[in-house]
DNA sequence: AGCGTTACCGACAAAAATGTCAATAACAAA
DNA sequence: TTTGTTATTGACATTTTTGTCGGTAACGCT
């Protein structure tokens, strides 16, 4: 009677797969309950392990936040990098490139996660950020086929709009009583007929 | 030598004084630290006095950080009521008052109220928001002279795109190396234009 | 001055969150 | 099958954060 056994088999992944599935447990506490949840307990819980488990592979729950950001930011990197919008294109094109923009950024929580590095202090966790932009920026603008200038401009108006209506304007719309998308429509709306002018 | 006596005399402020001298100080640390830095020990220092202090006002660090919210509403509030933006007004006049609402967002942390309000579940503390929200839609909309359909969308529009770049301007500038105010001109520019054309 | 109220504080207690460790068990390789 | 490696875990230890309590002192009032 003095030892308690456990009948359910451990499940024993590979430390990526281990790594992946804690990072992705924490992803959607993120996403579903903001940067607050993601305590040690909660993330393990999430992804059915033991705390000793999670830090077993990551060392802190600090690390887990980190490797977390970095993950995130490197999807959004992915999806942006895939984004194709030459300066000649017919302006139907241009719209889909915006939207999928816009859609990076509101779905999956990358509007979530740029809030969170804002309201986040640390410096040092800003570094992967940068670095990130500064990719995305160069490939962006030198693919642009604009002046850079002008062309930083755009992405800088366009990337704040995308990460600004990604994160308020669900919850805004809702306030005011507005359909879901609303924020959204308007902001592309008045975008690409501000795009539009400058072109033509 | 038994009895260790504090010769620096205490401060005795009334419950009112004491409560918004406490507030204050919580408001600077969320603006300049983040939310995850309003913790009891670290807001009775920033407010100079003794952590039972803050309890003896606000009975639970939760409560002080529901009553910051509510305060920093209130202000927002304020603010913004204090807009007025007739629908016959000049150009100049219309840009002065955008400027004014991006303004409130940008300066004081309201964005930054805002982002934290976004990232936190609790969905007690949004029953404010929804009251100050509504207070200021109906008196703006009723006081606008416009469609109040189309006079909602231009408010939604315009609150969405003055807290994102309120909260996400300043960084993404800094980000792609451009001058501080560079994403709040161009949005201000780029909604003026919309504006314009749809009153023309 | 004397007194009552209560804002204020230090010391302590309680709770919550993070992290450590030794033992266990899954799996691959010999 | 046996053995070595290590992902996994519960129990425990540590740290951090929140909250309690009795006494102290500032201030208004008589």
């Amino acid at each position: 009677m003095s030892i308690t056994k456990n009948n359910t088999p451990r499940i024993r992944r590979s430390p990526e797969e281990s790594r992946a599935n804690i990072l992705s447990a924490a992803e959607s506490l993120l996403v579903q309950q903001g940067p607050q949840s993601l305590r040690l307990a909660d993330v393990a819980k999430a992804a059915g392990v033991a705390n000793a488990t999670v830090l077993h592979h990551f060392g802190s729950i600090d690390a887990v936040q980190q490797a977390l950001m970095e993950r995130m930011i490197a999807d959004l990197v992915d999806s942006i990098m895939a984004i194709e919008i030459p300066a000649d294109a017919p302006a139907a094109a241009r719209a889909d490139g915006l939207k999928t923009l816009f859609d990076a950024f509101e779905t999956r929580g990358a509007a979530r996660l740029a809030a969170w590095l804002e309201l986040t202090d640390e410096t040092s966790r800003l570094t992967v950020v940068r670095q990130a932009v500064q990719d995305v920026a160069q490939k962006k603008i030198s693919s642009a086929g604009v002046p850079s200038d002008s062309a930083e401009d755009l992405i800088l108006l366009s990337v704040t709009l995308a990460v600004g209506v990604g994160l308020f304007g669900p919850s805004l719309g809702k306030l005011i009583g507005k359909p879901e998308g609303r924020a959204r429509e308007l902001t592309l709306q008045m975008l690409l007929g501000h795009l539009e002018r400058l072109a033509g």
